[in-house]
RNA sequence: GCGUCGAUGGUAGAGCGGUCAAUUACAACAGACUGUAAAUCUGUCGCCCUUCGGGCUACGUUGGUUCAAAUCCAACUCGGCGCA
């Protein structure tokens, strides 16, 4: 049995830090640089085991510590032998450490953030400062409305009784009397009132944080039935052991792009303590209490969009170690916009070690996979490919395609140009049928095609390197998409 | 034949005198999606004018009542049900 290692291959002449390896792992190699499928509860979306290994070929696959701990739970998990052997998977795998839930449930929580922002939406200053203003303005309207009603009437009450009792002064004409019907009018309205209120409250929650962020850790709030969660660094280790991925994350917090840069230093920090705490209860767990085999663990380096933050933060965790254990690789995580991104990577690169294999988390559109390994990236892992194709959104050559729109009802083309992909043996036409009448398997062959449209362009980006080529692979590749 | 209920935008189906070009759902047309709260979400959806807004034609047909009708009345046409 092969333990985790890292050889780089070959160094690009043309791209100073693009490099070709092989990841070995305990289930196999990886040959990088390479995409890696998100199959976040131990299942890719829509797809068989046996189709995705046939079909998408791809080196490796990552799964969630967050999803597979809430369902079905990992200690389940654990007892098919970790999440591989329970998908009948067979191949080297990651997991994800629940660290990019501190965002997506957290500051992205119901406000539509996505984690690539862009220069609009920052120069829009204070997004989440507008959101609330705006939530304070409704709030406001929907908790009076019935009380402005209720005065109204009470006046109303009031006046009209006044023209018509000029022998019932002693109850009239007084203030007394007008909190009297104020009072009438309370209890009238009351049940509106309330209804009110609960309506209010839905739209408050839809927009309220599920997580709480602490030095110990994160509290989540469960999606599914609001029960309460701690996530500190210690508890990622032990449900990713459980898990028994052949290589895991350290517990991190991905922030909102939005985010100033005290903030973000802040987070850094506590990412820091808690990459070190992750590694020393990696160290204390052992072996995957799943598989039985040594798990290879990654720190993931934050900093935002701020170069000197990914520097500083690439030095510390490139630097970090127990007695002379330090981590085996590294993932970039975080937020920023798509014209920050080349620069960060470089930096960041630049200044983790060169002989670790370097992860890229949660990107993945094509251009991006570009850029990434042209600035010193191995692997990828990205949801993109399965989600936009359970939408209809189908990658060619020539850009990405909605399969709902009309043109392709009767468009008799293949879905795909490549033989070797599955989805070449079905035309658009046939695709945009699936998709409108909601048959399953249309999101299958999207998906199957998707995937495989993605891998195999990062195997020959790999094939590039190897030939001198990326370049002139690259301006083809992205002219082309464009 | 008699009685009774009904007829609303591409479909289903609300509305039952002014706030109605008409709630809603589906369909249709577009858009979004980057470590998966996602087989999800958003927008448009009678016609015309450049948006705010304005104009026009519309709730089976034709008349009527009313300042005002999808909404009330009458007749007709079509359909469901019941009795012959």
């Amino acid at each position: 049995m092969k333990e985790f290692s890292f050889e780089i291959k070959k160094k690009s002449k043309e791209a100073p830090m693009a490099r070709v390896g092989i990841i070995h792992t305990p289930h196999g190699d990886i040959e990088t640089p390479a995409f890696i499928p998100v199959g976040t509860k131990a299942t890719i979306k829509s797809i068989l085991p046996e189709n995705f290994n046939e079909f998408v070929k791809a080196d490796a696959i990552l799964a969630n510590t967050y999803h597979l701990y809430l369902e079905p739970g990992n200690e389940i998990v654990k007892n098919h032998g970790g999440f591989a052997k329970m998908m009948n998977y067979v191949g080297p795998t990651f997991t994800d450490s629940g660290g990019f839930q501190v965002f997506s449930l957290g500051s992205a929580m119901g406000v539509g953030v996505s984690k690539i922002a862009t220069r609009e939406d920052l120069a829009n200053e204070n997004i989440e400062k507008n959101i609330s203003k705006k939530f304070n303005l409704l709030d406001f309207f929907k908790r009076n409305k019935y009380l402005f009603i209720e005065i109204f009437l009470s006046f109303m009450f009031w006046g009209v009784l006044r023209i018509f009792s000029e022998d019932l002064n002693f109850l009239l004409g007084s203030v007394s009397s007008l909190i009297f019907f104020f009072i009438i009018d309370i209890l009238f309205f009351k049940k509106y009132r309330l209804r009110d209120r609960q309506k209010y409250n839905n739209l408050k929650n839809n927009n309220k944080s599920l997580v709480k962020i602490s030095e110990n850790g994160v509290e989540f709030k469960s999606v599914f039935d609001g029960s309460k969660h701690i996530f500190t660094p210690e508890k990622s280790m032990e449900i990713q052991h459980d898990l028994g991925a052949d290589i895991f994350f350290a517990f991190d917090e991905c922030t909102s792009p939005f985010a100033n840069k005290d903030y973000q230093k802040e987070a850094l920090e506590r990412t820091h303590r808690w990459a070190k705490r992750s590694l020393e209860h990696h160290k204390k767990l052992g072996v995957s209490g799943a598989t039985g085999q040594r798990q290879a663990l990654y720190a993931v380096v934050q900093g935002g969009a701020y170069d000197d933050l990914r520097k500083y933060s690439a030095q510390v965790l490139g630097e970090m170690n127990l007695d002379g254990k330090y981590f085996d690789g590294f993932g970039i995580g975080g937020s920023f916009t798509k014209e920050d991104m080349t620069k960060i990577l470089k930096i960041t690169n630049e200044n983790l070690p060169e002989n670790k294999p370097r992860h890229f988390l949660g990107i993945g559109e094509i251009e991006d996979l570009f850029y990434g390994i042209e600035n010193g990236l191995d692997t990828f892992d990205c949801v993109s490919p399965t989600r936009l194709a359970r939408n209809g959104a189908i990658y060619t050559k020539d850009g990405r395609i909605n399969i709902f729109n009309s043109k392709y009802k009767t468009d008799m083309s293949p879905v795909c140009e490549d033989p070797s992909c599955y989805a070449h043996k079905y035309t658009k036409a046939y695709l945009a049928h699936l998709f409108r009448s909601k048959e399953m398997i249309g999101a299958t062959i999207a998906s199957l095609h998707n995937l495989h449209f993605i891998v195999s362009l990062v195997k020959d980006i790999r094939q590039s390197i190897l030939g001198d080529k990326f370049f002139e692979f690259k301006k083809e590749v992205l002219e082309r998409y464009r």
